[in-house]
DNA sequence: TACAAAAACTAATAAGTGTTAGTTTTGGCG
DNA sequence: CGCCAAAACTAACACTTATTAGTTTTTGTA
């Protein structure tokens, strides 16, 4: 009997999405069902098919749309002429901001994108690995210019993503830490250790 | 008609908890199904309870194996006289051995604990929780003697951790980098970033 | 107020889940 | 060879899964 009432600006679809992002974030991708989203909502399960087509269907649309937002950011970076060494900075500040104004989504589109059916599947990795490469190539560039110190830019781009990704597991662990401190200890460690001495 | 074949110095349950590692790493644990287990085995899934109790207690075996090992170490650091930074050096390098020799167990005691049954969820994030106050002590220490740069020693854990564990999504993503040199550049950025100037 | 569309419902499907019971086969040893 | 235990098997259980079909309720509008 209950419905799906929407906030302003977001469809009945939107709020699927939302609750189900919270359940996937907690529970996974697998062992969240449809019946669980729908609880959460106050709604019997198939009434949710009114919105979406499938459970994959929520997975890929937020994987995407966070895959998106980074690809789009990594766009603007690669555009502007800062010093490589800034760039790396902007993208790890801007790395921390979507992992507080985006949590759920962000945690799932880098921990449950596995379980996307295909063909999403080999294109998420691809855009993945395409990211990865372009990030490669402004430390790579970074290095010639005696900017950053001589490490392997692939094993950079692995430990710095490394280094930010991690951080999902904080959130909800250490309240006290707020998200500021964070940023500023985290660019003080990475880039400190990046800058060529 | 075929049967569990241990090899040297390892029971079948031990084949069983291998095969599983395999699978929960590739799949997750919930999408992870005792038919799957026994069919890489190559026997029927019921034959299986001839050597395990429920599939939940492979979870536990493995994460609880591999939350010892690292307990162990950290034991062994806290004890010895190196300087801070030195014990951190060692912590990370001991960390991506593990990585290496371990990869599957790690990856599922990282990644799949969440899934634990209580008490052992419970008992898991407490271990976890005592892990990370414990380097953080260290830290703090290391800090307090002017060997390591100063910031939050909770915000420190967190970033060495994630740049670590982080890693984990690297051993099949590209061979070509091989293990040593990983370890070197995460010294070199991590290390580097710590250490006071 | 009446009508149409949107969105909820119930009932059901086929497939998959971990696990148990009971039975047959296998392998090692006297 | 004959016995016994270890370990495989088949059949079945009680649930849970995502999803569909068909129906009823709700909602917005003319």
């Amino acid at each position: 009997m209950a419905k799906i009432i929407p906030a302003k600006n977001s469809s009945k679809k939107d709020v699927i999405t939302q609750k189900a992002s919270a359940l996937f974030r907690k529970k996974g991708f697998p062992a969240t069902s449809m019946r669980d989203i729908a609880e959460a909502i106050g709604v019997e399960a198939p009434s949710l098919y009114n919105h979406i087509h499938s459970k994959n269907e929520i997975l890929k649309d937020i994987c995407f749309r966070i895959a998106g937002l980074f690809t789009g950011y990594l766009r603007e970076i690669e555009l502007n002429s800062d010093p490589y060494l800034s760039k790396i900075e902007h993208l790890i500040r801007f790395h921390i901001l979507m992992m507080v104004d985006e949590y759920e989504s962000v945690y799932i589109s880098d921990h449950e994108w596995k379980h996307l059916p295909e063909p999403y599947l080999a294109d998420f990795k691809n855009q993945r690995r395409n990211y990865r490469s372009r990030i490669a190539a402004i430390l790579q560039k970074g290095i010639d210019k005696k900017e950053i110190t001589i490490i392997n830019p692939n094993v950079g781009v692995l430990i710095i993503l490394s280094a930010i990704n991690g951080i999902e597991g904080w959130q909800k662990s250490s309240k006290k830490i707020d998200a500021k401190l964070l940023e500023e200890n985290m660019v003080k460690i990475l880039i400190g250790g990046l800058k060529n001495k």
